[in-house]
RNA sequence: GGUCCCUUCGUCUAUCGGUUAGGACGCUAGGUUUUCAACCUGGAAAGAGGGGUUCGAUUCCCCUAGGGACUACCA
C-alpha cells in the first residue's frame, strides 16, 4: 500500500488535565508528523459526555500551547460526530458484521460472568439471529469474526491473538450513542490518520479495531504503542508521585523545551545523545528508537536536562519566564532598579538554575531590602579584626568608579587590586564584603555582585554594614 | 482467573551472536575556588533465576519469578 504523508493525532480524553504520560504521546505524535513533513491533528475524545467537562478540554489545550504542541488544523471533537459514527453501526449490522442485542445490561453483566468462568469470551445468544426486529432497547455489537489477529506493531513488534478470545463488544448504546471503540476507527479513518501512536494500554484495542476496520474494508494504520510511564518507585504513576498537569510543572520552574526534551527521551532514545534542540529533535526522532519497557519518572534527570534548557535560552526569554518567579519570590512586583539587577545577573543566574524556581531563589540577594538583616554565622566575617577599615578602604576605592564604568571586568581589576595593593589573601576582604552585600544569600563572583548590583545599591550596603557593625 | 506485553548499573538507556558491556543523571574522590553553583579529572555501580540452541550468548528459544496492560452500554 503507498504511504501518503503520515497523519498523527493525539485523542485524550477530556475528564482531566493533560498529564505527563498523555504529554509524552502528544509530542511523539507531534515530532513523527513533523519528521515525515506530516500532520499532527487534535482529537478530544469525548463520547462518554457524563465524564467529559469542558474545563478538561481546556485544560488541555492550554497545557499543548503551553508545551509548544498546538495541533495542525481544527480540533475534532468526537462526540460532534455520533450521527456518522452511528451511521457505520449500522452499515455494519447491514453486511453482517454486527448485530442488534436486546440483553439488558444486566443480563450481558451475568452471560459474561458465565462466559469469564467457562474462560470463554462473552457471546450474545443474539448473534445469530440475524434482525430480530423486536421492540425495546438494544445496543449494536460488533461481530468478532473467526480466526486470529495479528498487529504488526512499530514499538512493541508482532503480537497476535485468537478472535475467540475477544467479545462481541458494544457499538452503540442502548441510547443510540458511540462507543469509544467504534468513533475511534471511524473519526481515524474521516481524518485520514495514518498513524496511531498512543499508550500501551490500546496494544489490546489495536487488535479489536483492526477487526473493525477491516470489516468496512478501510486501509488499517500502522500502529506503535508506547509503554507507558511509571513513577519513580516503578508503580502505576499516581498523583502522589508526578501524575500532574503539565501545569503542575510548569509551575515548579521547568520550561517547555526542557520539559519536551526530558519526555523525550524517556522511553526513547538516539545513540548518546542527550541535549536536543526542538530542530534536532525533529530530525532524529523515530519510531524505532522508542523503548518496548516502560520508564520511571526521575527528576534528578529532569532537572538536569532542564538546566541545560535555561543555559540555551535567550537572556530576553528566560527573563520573561523567570519573571513571575521572581515576583512569586518577592512577593511584590520588581522595581525599575531590581529589574535593571536581575537583568544584569541573569549569564551567572543560569549556570545555577535548574527550574525559574531555584532561579529565583538564586536570584534573592538581589531583591533585599535596605538596609540587610546579617545575623549569626554570615555577620562573622564582619566581626573579625581589621575587616571594617579594610572594607571602607574598599567602599572609597569603589566610589571613584564612576557609574558609566562600573562593569563586573572593571570591578573584577578593582578587587584585584585591592588585593594586591594591601597584601592581603582574597579571602580576608571577600568574605566580609560578600556578607555585607549577599547577607549570605547564594550569589556567584564577587565582582558580578557588585556589578549586577550597581553603584548605588553597592555603596549603600556596603556604609550599612560599615556603620551597623562599627 | 483469562489474554497480551515488559525485564542491562539506584534511574534513563547503548549493544542488533564475539565489546575491558558504552553514555547520561545521581552518588563518590580529587582539582579549580571568593559563598553557592558551574566546570575539569578519576571511581564505585548492571545483563532477574534456571534450562536449552551455538565454537561462542546480554543478544535467539523455553520455563520460572517479578512488574504492567486489558478483561464496561469508560476512554
Amino acid at each position: 500500500m503507498a504511504r501518503k504523508t503520515p497523519v498523527t493525532r493525539f485523542a485524550p480524553s477530556p475528564t482531566g488535565f493533560l498529564h505527563i504520560g498523555g504529554a509524552r504521546t502528544a509530542l511523539f505524535n507531534y515530532l513523527f508528523a513533523r519528521h515525515h513533513g506530516g500532520k499532527y491533528l487534535l482529537r478530544i475524545e469525548d463520547t462518554d459526555i457524563a465524564r467529559s467537562t469542558p474545563e478538561a478540554t481546556q485544560a488541555i489545550v492550554d497545557g499543548l500551547d503551553w508545551l509548544g504542541l498546538n495541533p495542525d488544523g481544527d480540533i475534532v471533537y468526537q462526540s460532534r460526530n455520533a450521527d456518522r459514527h452511528a451511521q457505520i453501526a449500522h452499515k455494519l449490522v447491514k453486511l453482517g458484521h454486527a448485530y442488534r442485542c436486546y440483553l439488558t445490561s444486566e443480563q450481558a453483566e451475568d452471560q459474561r460472568r458465565i462466559a469469564q468462568n467457562e474462560g470463554r469470551a462473552f457471546r450474545s445468544p443474539y448473534r445469530e439471529n440475524a434482525h430480530p426486529d423486536g421492540d425495546g432497547d438494544y445496543v449494536v455489537r460488533f461481530k468478532v469474526p473467526d480466526g486470529q489477529t495479528r498487529i504488526d506493531d512499530l514499538v512493541q513488534g508482532h503480537v497476535s491473538w485468537e478472535n475467540s478470545d475477544f467479545d462481541d463488544l458494544v457499538l452503540l448504546r442502548a441510547d443510540g450513542t458511540p462507543t469509544y471503540m467504534l468513533a475511534v476507527i471511524v473519526d481515524d479513518h474521516d481524518m485520514g490518520v495514518t498513524h496511531v501512536i498512543r499508550g500501551d494500554d490500546h496494544l489490546i484495542n489495536a487488535a479489536r479495531q483492526k477487526l473493525m476496520i477491516e470489516a468496512m474494508e478501510w486501509d488499517v494504520p500502522d500502529y506503535a504503542h508506547v509503554p507507558l510511564i511509571h513513577g519513580p518507585d516503578g508503580k502505576k504513576l499516581s498523583k502522589r508521585h508526578g501524575a500532574l498537569g503539565v501545569d503542575a510543572y510548569r509551575d515548579m520552574g521547568y520550561i517547555a523545551p526542557g520539559l519536551r526534551n526530558y519526555l523525550m527521551k524517556l522511553g526513547w532514545s538516539h545513540g548518546d545523545d542527550e541535549i536536543f534542540s526542538d530542530e534536532n529533535a525533529i530530525a532524529a526522532f523515530n519510531l524505532s528508537g522508542i523503548v518496548k519497557s516502560p520508564a520511571r519518572l526521575d527528576f534528578d534527570k529532569m532537572d538536569y536536562i532542564n538546566g541545560q534548557h535555561i543555559l540555551l535560552m535567550s537572556n530576553e526569554d528566560l527573563l520573561a519566564e523567570a519573571l513571575p518567579f521572581l515576583i512569586g519570590a518577592n512577593d511584590r512586583s520588581l522595581t525599575d532598579a531590581e529589574t535593571v539587577r536581575v537583568t544584569r545577573a541573569v549569564d551567572a543566574l543560569k549556570p545555577r538554575s535548574k527550574t525559574l524556581k531555584e532561579m529565583a531563589e538564586q536570584a534573592r540577594y538581589l531583591l533585599l531590602s535596605r538596609p540587610l538583616q546579617i545575623t549569626g554565622k554570615t555577620a562573622k566575617p564582619l566581626r573579625r579584626e581589621g575587616v571594617l577599615p579594610l572594607m571602607q578602604a574598599l567602599t572609597l576605592t569603589l566610589k571613584s568608579l564612576e557609574d558609566t564604568k562600573w562593569t563586573a571586568d572593571a570591578v573584577h581589576m578593582i578587587l584585584d587590586r585591592f588585593v594586591s595593593d594591601n597584601n592581603i589573601g582574597f579571602g580576608k576582604i571577600g568574605q566580609p564584603v560578600r556578607a555585607a552585600l549577599t547577607a549570605g544569600h547564594p550569589s556567584p563572583d564577587l565582582s558580578q555582585v557588585i556589578y549586577a548590583l550597581g553603584r548605588e545599591e553597592t555603596l549603600g550596603r556596603l556604609e550599612d554594614a560599615l556603620r551597623y557593625n562599627s
